[in-house]
DNA sequence: TTACCTTTGCTAACAGTGTTAGCTATTTTC
DNA sequence: GAAAATAGCTAACACTGTTAGCAAAGGTAA
């Protein structure tokens, strides 16, 4: 019951938007009167709220494949920013509700740090990068936020449409240039 | 009458979050019924639309007192950072309207490119210190991207909570470190 | 079998939202 | 003075999230 009223609304976000996401409309989608739906969940935020776990734990699976398939640190971070642009895109609805994007959000603040895992997983990658180069503990946390953010930046920009580059070869080409110039300057 | 409104509804947001803005309360604090807002305002999303338009209009003439101050367009650059970094933070309300951050955005994808200054104002400090460098339009049309994103996103990231640096003046490094490492390596 | 209790689900309401149709007055114009 | 235009309102419609209270069904114990 609970993951069919999770999918159910999933469901119609993917298909008109988080914005037409009523409690109303996910009772008559899995055929049962309203207040089932709060027998299973306090209010409407905590659906948002599990499904925006949802799609930290999504995002989590393909970092820890790239985990698995990169030794190479270097290698290993470009990878990182790619799965995090093509989650993003691939997943928009996970995307805006897991970082607030246009929309009232439901979970951001409240997310716990393990949960937020993008930052734990660049973080290990930049961190085995400036190893051996003598960099504090500050100057690397300071970078690894400096990358978050870049990607963050980049995608929120595209996703809002406040770029007015309409070719989203282009934007993604930004991205990896932006990447690129970045880790040579580690 | 018109100004009145925006006002009122300016000032309710500050107090109160955008969450709790509402046409009736809108009506309740200029002392008349619902309709006369829609007399006019086509509804709701005008509103906060003609807002985020008078956002804009504040951000560039803080921009604009800088392109008089700094003729260097390195010190420029960097002072174009500084005034984002501190309109979003001293006028947050705005800041989220204009780039739909945890708010159903109302004119992300409609604010016509004029109105969206910022990246015009760095694009022309940017140009002007890789005028010598030759570097290609493409190339400088991403590095104004880049720089951009970086700002935002570490902005989206700050406002939203998404930092685990609790420290305010920390976030505020990460950033100045970030954009003295970016100019050096344009 | 009867009595009770727990579960499951529903109807109907409350208080709020954006939005609009249609009605009064009041003022302006001829 | 009559007609037209304006200003403003009441009351409704169709939604929203949320909850109080009821009814039927199933299981349990005497």
């Amino acid at each position: 019951m609970r993951t069919n009223i999770l999918s159910v609304a999933l469901q119609m976000v993917k298909d008109e938007g988080w914005q037409s996401l009523s409690i109303r409309k996910i009772a008559d989608a899995i055929e049962y009167s309203v207040p089932v739906i709060y027998d299973h969940f306090e209010n409407k935020e905590a659906i948002l709220f599990e499904l925006s776990m949802d799609g930290f734990r999504l995002l989590e699976r393909m970092l820890e494949k790239n985990k698995k398939k990169f030794p190479n640190p270097e290698q290993l971070l470009k990878a990182h920013a790619e799965a995090y642009w093509s989650f993003a895109f691939k997943n928009p609805e996970y995307y805006q509700l897991m970082y607030g994007l246009g929309m009232p959000c439901s979970g951001t603040g409240k997310v716990k740090p393990e949960f937020n895992c993008f930052r734990g997983y660049i973080g290990q990658a930049i961190e085995g990068i400036v190893k051996e180069k003598k960099s504090s503990d500050e100057e690397t946390c300071f970078k690894i936020y400096a990358f978050w953010s870049v990607l963050h930046g980049l995608i929120s920009i595209v996703m809002m449409r406040c770029s007015d580059i309409d070719d989203s070869t282009m934007n993604k080409k930004v991205m990896d240039d932006t990447v690129e110039a970045f880790i040579k300057n580690l």
